[in-house]
DNA sequence: GAACCATGTTGACAGTGCCTACATAGCGTG
DNA sequence: CACGCTATGTAGGCACTGTCAACATGGTTC
């Protein structure tokens, strides 16, 4: 058979030796030539399937961000209490991040993906592990958007710097600022210390 | 005189010309070319400065880290409460990342510079805010550097995720999460719920 | 003044993203 | 079945990049 001259699926072939490339040898290696290379095609192969340079890395990107999505939905599995539901969701944030560090930077990297269907999905989990903790009065009440927000930036920022070499144990780091950050969002039953109503400080 | 064989001081006009060209032409057209000749020197002189690209950047890095630090000096000026002078430290970061969001990008590139000065400095300052509520009991003890960590997590998040696009007003999210994060950080009066001791939960 | 050397220039090389022109083959339609 | 149409591949070239080596210039020092 040899090699026949169309492919057959060299989009998905593309991507995936792309990432294969990331993983191996870093985030700026990432050129189209050589990912073409990779997949054993022409240097101007990949234009038939990319419009170019940016919307393979978005189809990277949406790749690992379905990874981080499905790090995050492990890590709380059959997790019942909030607060540690909560923490867990964060752990299993950080933990993709630390694990997949080149990666992580092609998902926030320069050119980052407009509409990207599987980081919604993971945002969305922050809101409703938000919300499910507001279900069950573990939470303050307030907009669960927001709180999520908070969330994010924390994990984000945390896992940024860790990958920039800023933080001596990104992971261990988090178990602590994750549950501190928490007391900001659990319920106080003081009501002289805080939050009246359902909303948010100022 | 026309122009000179040597420049006189050509490291610097670089740096300069290089910010320029960030600040307008946006973040991926820093080429060590086009900064060569927006200082009107040929395409290799550069290398008699900085070792390559790299190098260049991490000088504009170092540069931009300085005006960050402005910024949050100029924040603070003044401001004696602790709680409300910690806001507007982080304030006056996030408005700079929001006002500089191609040198914000420099920063924490992907070639962020080893040993910037600045940037410790910056930090630095996160540090002592945290100390300066401490001592005046208006936050929980704890290690005071972790505590300054959560907050740079906050405020780097808030700003990436202001950058891509992903917020609305980063500017008053940061307030109200800014808060938020505070609430956790607080003293808390009432023993039964929580902290015992000076340590951090977990 | 002569030698030295920091600082500039020129030219080249490999590599890049992207484009156009051409080649191939799988498909539907007569 | 044969014909063309079109999707998908290739080859080559363009302008640009970072980097290096060889050469030019001119300020500084003995």
């Amino acid at each position: 058979m040899s090699k026949p001259y169309h492919h057959g699926d060299l989009r998905r072939a593309l991507i995936e030796a792309a990432l294969e490339l990331v993983v191996e040898s870093g985030y700026e290696a990432l050129s189209l030539r050589a990912v073409a290379q990779r997949a054993g095609v022409s240097h101007a192969a990949p234009y038939r399937h990319f419009e170019g340079k940016a919307e393979l890395w978005a189809a990277v990107a949406e790749e690992s961000f379905r990874g981080l999505l499905a790090s995050m939905r492990a890590a709380v599995e059959g997790v019942d209490d909030p607060t540690e539901r909560h923490i867990q969701l964060g752990q299993g944030y950080v933990d993709y991040g630390l694990e997949h560090p080149h990666q992580y930077r092609v998902m926030f990297g320069p050119t980052p993906p407009e509409d990207s269907e599987a980081a919604r999905a993971c945002f969305q989990m922050l809101v409703e592990s938000i919300q499910y903790g507001q279900k069950r009065r573990a939470f303050r009440p307030g907009d669960s958007m927001e709180m999520a927000l908070g969330a994010w930036a924390l994990v984000h920022g945390l896992t940024l710097l860790a990958l920039d070499g800023r933080l001596q144990d990104g992971r261990q780091l988090f178990r602590r600022l994750g549950r501190l950050q928490l007391e900001g969002y659990h319920a106080q039953e003081d009501p002289s210390r805080g939050y009246k109503g359902d909303t948010l400080p100022d």
